[in-house]
RNA sequence: GGGUAGGUGGCCGAGUGGUUAAAGGCGGCAGACUGUAAAUCUGCUCACUCACGUGUACGUAGGUUCGAACCCUACCCUGCCCA
């Protein structure tokens, strides 16, 4: 993997870029579309290509684990063979669900015992198996296993978690090094940032994580329930602890707004559920503002869901259109928002990025925030 | 005409003497959702009042009772069966 560091804006820490992988280029700021299980929940991979120009998705290595389980995954040739996605793809640990199933697990040293969601089947998960179960998905950029600690956490259980997750690093530094990717193609490990809303926590995560001299780096351990400044301030700490010619990958972020923000901060590339998850659940991000289809107000407004944006069913469908498919439960409603709210972050992001190379990014972010947050 | 079952809040439907402004579902109106256990979850949904509360409500009209959606009488209406 290659990032290439091309621009900077004025007066912000925000940089474009461009990351060089074995299934193609990828230009930051990015944002990159959650496909947990192999799919991104609502949108077939043509749409992901041709409306919303999605440049790289994401799995989870949980999730695909158990199901459909690494035996069908090496048969079909790894994940993007398997899905029918040849661009990049980046896999989650399952560290997220350490933090998100904590119900159904125990941690320890050596990892996480799992009781699976699915079936209670027990598994465990360490640095080892998922270095292992990564190599079999096969993604471009795999992440290293960390815990993400819940907020708001004591500085004690942040410390003792934050040096966990530098143990278990250190573990999947030595067992990646040791395996070889199975399809013929580079693996790069993202090593992760934790240490809560402790800023010498933080100091201290960024400053190791960086020692790992990985191809990249990622903040982790955020908008996990923190107010929004808190998560800015930890970002922006990062960002600055963390090496110039390197991407760094803020995981789980976020809103519109947040993406831009830290952006600003110095951040290359987010992933979030929320332009899915939110639009499947009725609410639209659009150029205009966020718009709750599902509210009385657009039963007759046959405008276009969102003129601003290039990605054809944002402009074919009305919204009074998309609302009745969304009170009569129709399948199409998800499929429509869906891509509505990806389409939007992409050609936010690439916004971002000709802002960022004409130097006024700053500028053009802060005018631009009112509108992204405003209800319709 | 005879018999029989039944008429409950926008709809469906529980409830058969007090704890019932009336279960539950649907419909309706809002809100939440940040490395996906989520096509999910949470409120509100008779009227007036910020609220305490008050007033109307279980086909209609009477009656019994301290007290009725629930018991009695008459009437109206609906479904089904027989002529």
């Amino acid at each position: 993997m290659d990032f290439k560091l091309l621009a900077k804006d004025t007066h912000s820490q925000a940089r474009a870029g461009e990351i060089t992988t074995a299934h193609g280029v990828i230009q930051t700021p990015i944002f990159m579309p959650v496909g947990t299980v192999g799919s991104v929940k609502a949108v077939p991979q043509s749409q992901l290509h041709k409306d919303v120009k999605a440049q790289i998705i994401l799995g989870n290595t949980y999730h695909l684990y158990l199901r459909p389980g690494t035996d069908i995954l090496q048969q079909a040739g790894g994940l993007h063979q398997f899905m029918g996605w040849d661009k990049p793809i980046l896999t989650d640990s399952g560290g997220y669900q350490v933090f998100s199933l904590a119900g159904k697990r125990k941690l320890s040293e050596e990892g996480a015992l799992f009781q699976s969601h699915i079936d209670g089947s027990r598994h465990m998960f360490s640095s080892e198996t998922v270095m292992d179960i990564q190599r079999k998905i096969g993604a471009d950029i795999i992440m290293a296993f960390d815990e993400c600690p819940p907020y708001p956490s004591d500085y004690a259980y942040a410390k003792k978690s934050m040096e966990l997750t530098h143990r278990w690093l250190a573990r999947c530094v030595k067992r990646l090094a040791e395996t070889e990717a199975l399809y013929g193609y580079e693996q790069s490990l993202f090593p992760i940032i934790q240490g809560s809303t402790f800023k010498d926590l933080r100091q201290i995560s960024s400053k190791f994580i960086a020692s790992m001299e990985c191809d990249g780096n990622a903040i982790g351990g955020l908008s996990v329930g923190e107010p929004e400044d808190i998560m800015y301030e930890m970002c922006g700490l990062c960002c600055d602890a963390l090496p110039q010619e390197k991407p760094r990958y803020l995981m789980g972020v976020g809103t519109p707004w947040n993406i831009l923000e830290c952006i600003a901060l110095g951040v290359d590339m987010f992933d979030c559920v929320m332009p899915t998850r939110n639009g499947r659940n009725g609410m639209l991000f659009t150029s205009k503002g966020i718009i709750n289809i599902k509210n009385k107000k657009w039963e007759n407004d046959f405008s276009p869901i969102d003129e601003g944006i290039d990605c054809e069913s944002s402009n074919f469908y009305s919204k009074a259109y998309l609302r009745h498919l969304f009170v009569s439960n129709e399948l199409l409603a998800l499929n429509i928002a869906s891509v509505q709210n990806l389409s939007f972050y992409l050609h936010l992001v690439t916004q971002a990025r000709q802002h960022i190379q004409q130097g006024d990014f700053k500028n053009w972010k802060d005018n631009i925030i009112p509108q992204l947050k405003h209800r319709l």
